[in-house]
DNA sequence: GAAAAGAATTAACCGAGGTTTAGAAAACGT
DNA sequence: ACGTTTTCTAAACCTCGGTTAATTCTTTTC
């Protein structure tokens, strides 16, 4: 996948999404990235205020606390926007790592330029809007799992979610994204086998 | 506060935040509100598809899950916009109900057609914008606190947040907002006392 | 100010999930 | 196919927070 097809595949995401957006606006190079399956776009303490575009492949992102847990905040799939919102916006360090759970193609615009050129286009500025209210109806879905369902309800929760990524990625990011060790997964797998029998 | 004053404290709102928004295209009547300290604006389970103005008071969002356990999700002081972003983007029932905690005065507007009325006003959508970003980012931290941290630092952090309300609310609301019950509460401020002689 | 209702504390008990360690099973590189 | 490394499972033990219930402390309310 070259520059231009990047491009092109960038713009045409956001037409299917409705928003008829005009791009003549937008001046900047675009920066390109292949990520290796392992490897991060960026890690947590980085300064990471670019838009990015994954095209294809599947990515976490990832925390670590002081303690040295480990929390995965979200997958994403491409092809869809990625990076930190907040450090986009606030300009401050970026919380997480962006790790490629398989081999990604992401393209990249410096944010703060990007919208620079583009706040002046009302599709565009609906479509971030838009946007803005998808992930933060999620965010807000997640938080409550967290205080009002179980372990184990929040294991089936995700295999519902993601239904392809339940054999497809390593036990301990399920774990970690549920908000428990694996040795605790392991745990709830094993009652459900049972119960089920 | 009558109908107009309520108006202009609306409108002066959104400037003292640095938006320069073309008031002139919304023609919609503002209804008003007042609620007396414990009771509801609306209650999960209702179409609250309402942009909602709290000009004084303060307010706790707060949902009830299946088993019965409250969830205190956030706490918000007028002057500022709350409401429900889920319910007003998709037209669902809110999962949450708005108690006051002191007497407020409210105003609101059919989301739909603020929206409509409003949606060609680029420094509206901007405004629009900048306030997702925010309550994103708010709930983005809320989320990794359940995970990364233990109830005391929980505990905390709230103090930290909201020093003002430490002493005004019951603490069994504070409890509900870190997700923990007023007995486990009452446990960790003793562990505290405690510690701190 | 007394009675009633609500809120906070304390104690005893329980269980889900964390921790550590050891071993089995899969995945990987050469 | 082999050994190496990573991942998963299993068991023993521990801790934090949930549950229940009794008691005290605060607010309301009349």
């Amino acid at each position: 996948m070259d520059r231009l097809q990047q491009q092109n595949s960038f713009r045409t995401y956001f037409n299917t999404l409705g928003y008829d957006i005009d791009w003549s606006r937008l001046t900047l190079p675009m920066e390109c990235h292949a990520i290796r399956k392992g490897d991060y776009l960026f890690q947590q303490g980085d300064f990471a205020n670019r838009l990015y575009f994954l095209h294809t492949g599947l990515v976490r992102y990832v925390s670590v606390s002081d303690e040295g847990k480990e929390f995965t905040q979200t997958f994403a799939k491409g092809p869809r926007i990625i990076g930190s919102t907040k450090s986009m916006v606030t300009q401050a360090k970026v919380l997480f790592s962006i790790q490629a759970l398989e081999d990604c193609v992401v393209s990249s615009y410096s944010w703060r330029d990007f919208y620079a050129q583009m706040r002046d286009d009302k599709a565009f500025l609906e479509c971030y809007a838009h946007f803005l209210e998808t992930i933060f109806i999620h965010k807000e879905e997640r938080e409550s799992a967290f205080v009002k369902h179980s372990a184990e309800r929040r294991y089936l929760d995700f295999c519902a979610d993601f239904p392809e990524l339940k054999s497809t990625i390593p036990q301990q990011h399920i774990a970690s994204y549920i908000g428990i060790t694996p040795v605790a997964l392991s745990r709830i797998r094993q009652r459900l086998k049972l119960s089920r029998s």
